[in-house]
DNA sequence: TAGCCCCAGTATCTAACGGATACCAGAATC
DNA sequence: GATTCTGGTATCCGTTAGATACTGGGGCTA
């Protein structure tokens, strides 16, 4: 036995959390709002080839966990701004600490995945 | 516009290697393959309540990404381990500091989760 | 010798999810 | 009066996650 029990759980814990920062979207909408506050459609064009409801989507989870601020003016046309928490700007370090890793060794990855796909295809 | 194109770019290639980091069982799998070499059903009785597909499933991923190593020894019966790679070993790091950063807030977490589960429901 | 287990999977099926498209209201603009 | 901008929701569909059942060869057991 390698890990313990209370291990067992915690790596639940963090299996969970982790699910949620390695989705699709996640990443990209807190990288721009590491920048600052954004509004909705700010965010869609930045991204680009993301849904509506995949924004929302998105962000409704990041403001769930606590990650995202969601402010509505009741204006005409409605305006809603997004912006980190300090909860989300905590996460920052460590997302960018593996993004740093993923943005290094992207290319062995490809590499490791064409040789395989090569072998098995 | 606060990134370049080059930059999302890498976002998307980074977002890629976040979606493997970040699925239910791949931090599961490399956190119990740090302790050394391990068997299919090894790995199986450890994390506990995953099924043979997605161990299959997860297992093959990492294998393609250069992660793990596959070594089959056709024995009866048969002996499959695996292995983290060096690539794999690198990756324990920043995955440990994103683990940890979790661990650190989990409860904060859970915490915005049931303030804003009980708001909203 | 029939029935069970172990091993590392594959095959099949279904529930859940991702994502595209269409629609909403209300004001301004053309 | 039609279109645009805002931030969504509703609906549909194809893909995927994940559970369950099966494979096959050897060994144990009753």
């Amino acid at each position: 036995m390698t890990l313990s029990h209370r291990d067992e759980t915690a790596c639940q814990a963090v299996s969970d959390v982790l699910s949620r920062v390695g989705d699709k979207w996640t990443v990209l909408v807190v990288e721009h709002l590491s920048e600052g506050p954004m509004r909705f459609n700010e965010l869609r064009r930045l991204i680009g080839n993301i849904s509506q409801k995949m924004l929302t989507t998105t962000l409704r989870g990041l403001e769930r966990d606590g990650l995202v601020t969601r402010t509505v003016y009741p204006t005409i046309p409605p305006r809603v701004d997004y912006e980190l928490t300090e909860l989300g700007r905590e996460l920052r370090a460590p997302v960018h600490a593996l993004a740093g890793w993923a943005r290094t060794n992207i290319q062995r990855i490809n590499d490791a995945r064409a040789r395989f796909d090569g072998a098995q295809g």
